[in-house]
DNA sequence: CTAAAGCTTCCAGTACAGGGGAAGGTCAAG
DNA sequence: CTTGACCTTCCCCTGTACTGGAAGCTTTAG
């Protein structure tokens, strides 16, 4: 698969995909006779994990090191524990807040639901955006 | 209060509490006679929102928009229901991808545990971190 | 054979969320 | 009445995660 394509599938850009690999997060790619880089579809299940790693709001250089531990298989040391752990632990508190935080807006956008619709008449300006 | 015993109170520091009321994410603080800010404890609330916000990986942009339509009490029109329904769809994405990302690492971490204790000597450099 | 689309590297720029530090004003303690 | 802690504005710097664009090579279609 070239680089385009991947792209695509992964829902990203080229430019990230060749970013990654310089930032070692997608291992260099293999290339044609032509110099193109070529890739597997294992490339596409790796994207998702960075993109899941990112929407959990880690930094890329923790989903490096995540994906390190997973590149080799099995984990270890302790060192890799305690990394790990303290990613859950992180991912703990952001799961909690994230709750947090949607039943406030849940509860804002409740108050949107029960007012009266000419409130904000077409001509006027929503002056709240 | 001054800024400095609010940025303490809050966790952050006062270079950022005056970037947030640069943003508009704080209102202009009142000023002491001599020039200083005065804040109320009202100021903590909002800043604990914002890092609720934050920690939900939305931006000071996004976060703007949802205090703002806090501040007028009450949400106007359709446009204001649109952008929390947006965030709220947002978050719970967010969730489903933190709970998925939790479940991968959590079986890594348990790979951890059942390693023996002497795959990692403590004269063998961890090469994975 | 040529044109277009897609790829290569490289360098520079952008947006976001702040942080560093200068130059100077304010306030409470001694 | 001075010293030190804290405050003010202003401007520039930093790290993260990309993004744009130039100059040139490769591949596919007509």
């Amino acid at each position: 698969m070239r680089i385009g394509e991947l792209a695509e599938a992964a829902g990203t850009t080229t430019k990230t995909l060749r970013f990654y690999e310089d930032q070692g997060l997608l291992p260099p790619a293999e290339r044609t006779p032509g110099g193109y880089r070529d890739y597997t579809t294992e490339s596409l299940t790796r994207i998702d994990f960075i993109h899941r790693g990112q929407a959990a709001g880690l930094s890329l250089a923790q989903i490096r090191q995540v994906l390190d531990i997973r590149d080799h298989g099995q984990a270890p040391c302790d060192h890799v524990r305690d990394l790990l752990d303290a990613r859950l632990t992180d991912i703990d508190l952001k799961l909690r807040q994230l709750h947090d935080l949607r039943d406030t807006l849940a509860g804002l956008r409740d108050q949107a639901e029960h007012v009266e619709p000419d409130t904000c008449s077409s001509d006027q300006v929503c002056r709240y955006l």
